[in-house]
DNA sequence: CTCGAAGTACGAAAGTTTTCGTTGACATTA
DNA sequence: TAATGTCAACGAAAACTTTCGTACTTCGAG
């Protein structure tokens, strides 16, 4: 018995190939196949275009992606907005390596990359935000 | 051709079972198979022994753990500490979706998590050690 | 010494991810 | 309209991950 039947259903975590696709569509916004190929391709060991077809076939199954079909060339859109998918790859992260402590998390990501003042100014801006209400 | 051949050699990203067993070893330090197994049957749908015993196998030819076989039953420990590894996925998922912006994936973090006061407290405190010489 | 318990090693199955080749449909143009 | 190029659909192979069953070894009672 498999996952998903047809329809509804929560978008699973993408995996680090389909990421990949994600990633060029959150930059282009919706595209073909030949679309993305070409993306990925520049930035990449290349990787075949029926590849990429077929990863962007399972993802429309999943639900990573939505799909026009209305031309010949079909045309895929992200189903999620990238900070939504964010959220979810650090939530799970957080749960998996981090004991649900984002304090941690937070930390751990300011020492991994070495980061610029302006960069500490703009984060201690959001903790303002944070801290008022906001949400 | 397969991956590493023999010693030496960089860890590489453990998987997600792999992880949980990592967690084991970091809270308890160095433990044999039966005690990962019976920490994980803990808070688990419970995971047969010898599916623990394998993983650990595994583990120990990646490095992901040392492993000394002076007893009979073989004491493991993790090869690399915790945040060692925390800074691994986290650069991962950096370059995997956040484009490499630390700062992004701070504001995901601390959106993803309702973060308390007392937390955002910390974090500024650890804003200020970076900001002056630090690391 | 024999039996059973506790361990490790192996191997293999099942699930998932990644990668493509091939096929057939459709469109463009010579 | 026939040849050429563009595309989607399939199917299947290869690599990894996860899960265990089974067999072999060792050790401590009886």
């Amino acid at each position: 018995m498999r996952k998903r039947a047809a329809a509804a259903a929560a978008t699973p975590r993408p995996t680090d190939a389909e990421l990949e696709i994600l990633n060029v569509l959150w930059q282009r916004g919706a595209s073909t196949v030949r679309d993305v190929h070409q993306a990925i391709t520049q930035t990449r060991p290349a990787m075949g275009y029926t590849t990429v077809l077929k990863l962007m076939q399972i993802m429309a199954e999943k639900n990573l992606v939505r799909r026009d079909e209305s031309q010949r060339a079909h045309v895929y859109e992200a189903q999620l907005a990238r900070e939504e998918t964010q959220q979810q790859l650090i939530g799970h992260l957080l749960e998996r390596a981090f004991e649900g402590s984002a304090t941690k998390l937070v930390m751990q990501a300011l020492s991994a990359k070495q980061t610029s003042a302006e960069e500490l100014t703009t984060i201690r801006e959001m903790l303002d935000e944070f801290e008022r209400g906001d949400k």
